[in-house]
DNA sequence: TTTATTTTGTGTCGACTGATACAAAACGTA
DNA sequence: TACGTTTTGTATCAGTCGACACAAAATAAA
């Protein structure tokens, strides 16, 4: 805390923001969500969040930064406060479905089909950002272990008498969540996404 | 067959073509698939084909017709040829084993980590290209379906001692491929893909 | 009021995008 | 040889892209 500017405190000794920074990213998930990043110019930028383009520049830097700060923001208020809500849960197998539920049910209601901006972001081509591709791997490997804790209290719950690792179920649901939500991106049955998960949480 | 330009016989009277079709279409399936969609520039499709500008447009039509053309290339040589070649596999539950087992092996060996193509444009963002959309869909459903067919088969070699629905069995496998393919694009421990795929195949 | 500092608004930069105009070239046919 | 037809190569189109220069505006501190 040498002399930077800090984002607690508000420097407050020059002209100040008429924009609300979250309000801000909560338009920018919206447009990289439905239109993707590359489909999203910095005019489209402009035209959803109010601010013009040089305002934009100075509050988040470039457009791939300002991609990163959106994929943060949706992350805080999806799928991290899904799994803060359901972590401490009763009954440790409720958690693990409820989970899977509200995801089933966040699919199916989006008529724009956007699924989730974590799996988009995942499969964004550009192979050379080396950081977004780390920032996404870390979150998947955080579900995985809200799963891998979750079915390790279910063992202890249920007095072991499941013989599933825990890890590798944690895998398994994983990769079942991230195909669910392939599945929502296309236009497919509801039955083939309801099937899969109920496969799925069977074999608990 | 009224007058229009047939595809099987060469016209031949007038200035024969110098590339090989589908050499030009294995090019460009490397360049979307490396780069995307958007992510490739019609210069880049030029420089990695050897065709101008002007040839490819004569020949496939605008770029996203080219990419239409790639994707279904890249089918024709990957997933639909994996399928003929299993599916009268003498065992239906090693024919199921197999596919997965290649897919991980061309996962984990692709130092780029480029995924499935058909995956990657299922997460297009564009979605009023409902043409597409479709044609992935279309594709997914062949791919359960082969599932679905080798389900019911084991059944029957078994006994039916398995009580697993066949249809939401297959519709399990698919969810289970397509997480794979998205963990597979992102660089993950291969571990989490053959645990997924470990506990998906036990299920069995 | 003056000064220092940051944000806002207008306008614009070079580079790149997808797509095509135009003419020369290469063939089968008449 | 001359003709009809398609491909090839050069060159270029209008539009859009991300990013920024510059000055006016708005505030707190001096």
């Amino acid at each position: 805390m040498v002399g930077y500017k800090s984002t607690e405190h508000i420097q407050s000794m020059a002209r100040p923001r008429t924009f609300d920074e979250s309000m801000v990213l909560t338009a920018a998930v919206e447009a990289f969500w439905t239109q993707g990043y590359e489909g999203t110019s910095t005019r489209d930028l402009v035209r959803c969040t109010g601010l013009n383009q040089p305002s934009l520049y100075n509050a988040f830097g470039d457009k791939r930064s300002l991609y990163r700060r959106s994929l943060e923001h949706y992350l805080e208020s999806s799928v991290r406060a899904r799994i803060r809500r359901l972590q401490g849960a009763p009954h440790a197998g409720m958690a693990i479905t409820e989970f899977f539920a509200e995801v089933v049910d966040r699919a199916l209601n989006d008529p724009l089909n956007r699924g989730c901006l974590l799996v988009n972001s995942a499969l964004l081509a550009n192979g050379e950002d080396a950081d977004l591709r780390q920032a996404v791997a870390d979150e998947l490997e955080a579900i995985r272990r809200f799963f891998e804790d979750r079915l390790h209290a279910l063992s202890l719950q249920q007095d072991g008498a499941v013989g599933i690792d825990a890890k590798q179920g944690a895998s398994h649901l994983v990769s079942v969540l991230l195909g669910v939500r392939v599945l929502a991106r296309v236009n497919l049955a509801p039955a083939c996404v309801t099937d899969a998960i109920g496969i799925a949480l069977n074999s608990l």
